[in-house]
DNA sequence: TGTACATCAGTGAACGCGCGTTCACTGATGTAC
DNA sequence: TGTACATCAGTGAACGCGCGTTCACTGATGTAC
């Protein structure tokens, strides 16, 4: 990814467009077996090859897995970026938390094996290195983001509990994310809208809402405008 | 569980134990290596007998993951029920709400590779059979007898927006658990409150707050502060 | 432009390990008379 | 209370399969002169 100065070579185009093929098959076995059945055997005996080259472009089995999980965060976090910035009226708050909710979701519906994978169940035994930090972080930076623009334009969420004194200490790092930092009252509304926003989806991906709601697009859209009421975007 | 009625034979009763046992070791299996990974062999192994021998016990691999769906979503109604019934002035509709929450975190935080099998990601070839519904319901069913009440004491949600005609369809099931049935903004709001209790929960449980928030617990007490203003509890 | 050497991709066999499930069998516990 | 038979628990070997990772090797591509 990050190595587009290399040579174009006869030999580094074919590296790419291997490295994409394990990537690719690697995350349709994603969908077939879950993470912790994710065999490198099979992807290269998916791709046709011996199961020891594919030890030429992943020195092990969790380094694929971080590759997969780096891809998805990055996915993920472009998809909402592209959203938000579709919305020409940038004044437009509500339009951008429409716009950067219904992009998760729909993410996350085209591919809930990945959408599983980023906020699901961790794997077992698996840590996820730092490399992956800055992929994680690009969706809650679009929502702060989207935060901090409409308190500069004056916004006020509605009928927010003042912080408890642990709670002020608790959200720092989250408060002074953005530039102009955030108020207590976005702060709190800000991470209960993230909580019910994945809450939500998790709930209906993983299964929870089936035969209690019956149109799971109704539901959300209903849900994703009382929440802009309650931020006091709308 | 349900053969109470059985005959104490000493067989019976070394049955029952034996039962117990592996489940036991099944649940701390759990914990070790994730629901995917699940080995009758290794519980065989932890109890020291012949992997064959589970068989007497369990009809299959899959039988025994449902056996610990089952049994986890029994532990979690339970504690919840209790909770919630600990409350001596039932009118106190805040303290049921506080008790109720703080139940389903606690046994999450105390259990997590148990919690992970109920409201993680689903176990990728694994259907869970119709035996699981009645246990998964009980805390859903906890919840919404709390609104029920509450609605029957005459509170009301603060600030919700009108549902649209799609979601009064989509939300008929949840509308009409209860009796009597909830009013709109009741269904509203309590759905929400249910995606953030455990959009918090997940998220916190599956390392999206790591270095974003300090005090888990603070923040934790502040959501479930400001859901219990919004749904008008307090 | 041509040759000599270095680099890299891919192979196939091997190591040592795991799994779910079946089956014929032994020996203990329970039951009917 | 004692005997004969039925039921059940547990064994150990076997089937057929999977896995991650290493290693010595072949042959192709790239590079320096």
């Amino acid at each position: 990814m990050a190595d587009s100065a290399a040579p174009r070579n006869a030999r580094a185009v074919a590296r790419a467009e291997l490295t994409r093929a394990i990537l690719d098959s690697a995350s349709t076995q994603l969908a077939q077996v879950g993470p912790a059945a994710l065999s490198v055997r099979a992807v290269a005996r998916d791709l046709g090859m011996a199961s020891s080259a594919v030890y030429r472009y992943f020195p092990s089995r969790d380094a694929l897995l971080t590759a997969l999980l780096i891809e998805a965060y990055d996915d993920l976090g472009e998809s909402v970026e592209q959203a938000d910035s579709r919305v020409r009226d940038r004044a437009d708050v509500a339009a951008r938390w429409h716009a950067l909710c219904h992009a998760v979701r729909d993410w996350a519906r085209a591919q809930p094996h990945r959408y599983a994978l980023l906020y699901g169940s961790p794997v077992p035994g698996y840590a996820a290195p730092d490399d992956t930090v800055a992929s994680a972080t690009r969706v809650t930076t679009a929502l702060l983001t989207l935060l901090s623009d409409a308190q500069a334009m004056g916004r006020t969420p509605v009928a927010t509990l003042p912080l408890s004194e642990e709670e002020r200490e608790a959200v720092v790092p989250v408060r002074s994310f953005t530039d102009p930092v955030l108020d207590d009252a976005w702060v709190v509304r800000g991470l209960a809208a993230w909580a019910t926003l994945f809450g939500n989806l998790s709930l209906e991906l993983f299964g929870h809402m089936h035969r209690g709601i019956l149109d799971y697009d109704a539901h959300f859209q209903q849900l994703v405008d009382q929440v802009a009421a309650d931020l006091g975007l709308a």
